[in-house]
RNA sequence: UCCGGUGUAGCUCAAUCGGCAGAGCAUGCGGCUGUUAACCGCAGGGUUGUAGGUUCGAGUCCUACCACCGGAGCCA
């Protein structure tokens, strides 16, 4: 049995056998103790021999066993059952060097052990709790109708324009076909031209959008920026929804009742794990997700952030004033001081957001949404998408992109071309939020950074 | 990429003004009547991130590089 349902049905004067691994080892001459985890849930599993029974066999922290015995009440207050040990077997033995010890370690040198931290406690809860909400991201699409979309992972469309692209070829880089003139032969390769890596699946939700209605997408995204912050990776996982005969506030009502599911998710199934971050990670995390799993989110525009930023211009690093985007010090100060939770900002000056989003009847300022949150800061970026032909044309143009790029982009405003809005909502982010863990780096299995790719 | 900080035993950290490199945990051995990061005793364990330099003498001061951390930019 798991260790998870052993304790969830407390079988009291039960047989059972467990498998896992061993955490620490207490012994006396009389009484030995061994704590067994097999990874099903935070708690351990004590176990209770004679330590005549144990004579000779390495069982130190690490080891891999099997026993069986009587699950009988603790005399103890620190765990209601234990299992007085009857037989137990080593499945594979830990050499002594075994790196993780049952005191704390930092995460930084967790992180160099990535092979192992899923064995700690910390990293434990943090990949049940990303399989919970990984899960609750399917169950919420799937509740309400939306199409699960695979969207390709290689591009050839140079249109995504989201930052710096990993490109994709089975050249030989020390010696790639050349043309005439000495440059590489991109037609040559592979593709038939130069290849990337996505990022982002938006432009091909659109075109499902369009087509069979609401659908999202989930999977892998990748940015090569020299990026080296506790919120950014080189590969990352996004969800982006992507809504047909809708604007840019039903886009607002998706995100925040995805948002909301997913918390509740977390409260309802990970509430043990919770509870260890809640007391070693971020204190008050618990209160602070059941207050946001009902509260609705604060919408405000960016003119009126701009004008709630200028009231305490003093505090700033950089002086906020229309035009410019939002410091790092600015959305942290709306969403951790002056609301204390979830911000929409809402309606960018156009010139610094992207083509294709819907431009407002001002002609200034664009439907673009960005959702920010306390510690994490943005979580999620949407719009509502252009739908006017001529005026996605005007704005491609304007801002010096080359039109025959965007054809099949166009092609949607053509025919039948339909209100629409979506947005990207960073997975790892969405972790680091609900679990309070403080670099992007320790909520996903095996990160990719600038310089590292290990495991 | 920019600014700031850190780098000492397997891990977490001390080392005063430039003057004998230490502790706890882990590991090994022994002890201990039910432990809870168990406890008690003993033992092994070091190219002080790397390469130079100053000095009678450098973990400590100087230069360059590397790695990591925090902040910024890019964004999700």
């Amino acid at each position: 049995m798991r260790i998870k349902d052993i304790l969830r049905t407390e079988r009291l004067g039960e047989h059972v056998t467990v498998k896992g691994w061993v955490r620490t080892r207490r012994n006396s001459a009389q009484v030995t103790f061994v704590e067994l985890n097999d990874g099903s849930c935070m708690s351990n599993l004590q176990l209770v021999f004679d330590s005549g029974l144990l004579e000779g066999l390495n069982i130190g922290t690490g080891t891999a066993v099997e026993a069986s015995g009587l699950l009988v009440e603790s005399p103890a207050p620190k765990q209601p059952v234990e299992l007085r040990g009857e037989t137990l077997s080593i499945i594979g033995e830990t050499a002594s060097d075994y790196p993780l010890q049952k005191k704390r370690h930092s995460l930084e040198f967790l992180r160099d052990i990535a092979h192992l931290r899923p064995r700690a406690n910390t990293f434990g809860a943090v990949f049940r709790i990303r399989n919970i909400l990984a899960q609750a991201v399917h169950r919420f699409f799937h509740e309400r109708g939306f199409l699960y979309l695979n969207a390709p992972i290689i591009t050839t469309s140079d249109c995504e324009g989201a930052g710096e692209m990993f490109h994709v070829t089975n050249f030989n880089l020390d010696d790639p076909p050349r043309d005439p003139k000495g440059a590489v032969a991109w037609d040559r390769d592979f593709f038939g031209k130069p290849a990337a890596l996505t990022v982002s699946g938006q432009l091909e939700a659109e075109i499902f959008a369009t087509s069979l209605g609401n659908c999202y997408t989930f999977g892998p995204t990748f940015r090569a920026e020299n990026s080296n912050t506790s919120r950014h990776l080189a590969e990352f996982w996004m969800i982006e929804p992507e809504i047909a005969f809708a604007d840019l506030s039903d886009d607002m009502d998706l995100a925040e009742e995805f948002i909301r599911a997913l918390i509740r998710a977390t409260l309802d199934e990970g509430m043990e794990d919770l509870e260890f971050f809640d007391q070693r990670i971020q204190k008050g995390l618990i209160d602070m997700l059941k207050r946001l799993a009902d509260a609705s989110f604060t919408r405000i525009t960016y003119t009126d952030a701009i004008a709630e930023l200028e009231k305490a211009g003093d505090r700033f690093e950089f002086k906020p004033y229309w035009g410019a985007d939002l410091q790092s010090e600015h959305e942290r100060y709306l969403t951790e001081e002056v609301y204390d939770g979830p911000v929409f900002v809402t309606d960018y000056p156009k010139d610094i957001k992207a083509f294709y989003m819907r431009v407002n009847d001002d002609d200034k300022t664009v439907a673009a949404m960005d959702c920010l949150i306390p510690r994490v800061g943005e979580i999620i970026g949407g719009s509502q998408r252009e739908e006017r032909y001529d005026v996605l044309l005007k704005r491609i143009q304007d801002l010096g992109l080359v039109e025959a790029d965007y054809w099949w982009y166009l092609d949607l405003r053509r025919y039948g071309s339909i209100p629409h809005a979506g947005f990207g909502l960073g997975f790892e982010r969405m972790v680091q939020f609900v679990t309070g863990m403080a670099n992007i780096r320790d909520v996903i299995p095996f990160p990719r950074t600038p310089g590292n790719a290990a495991f």
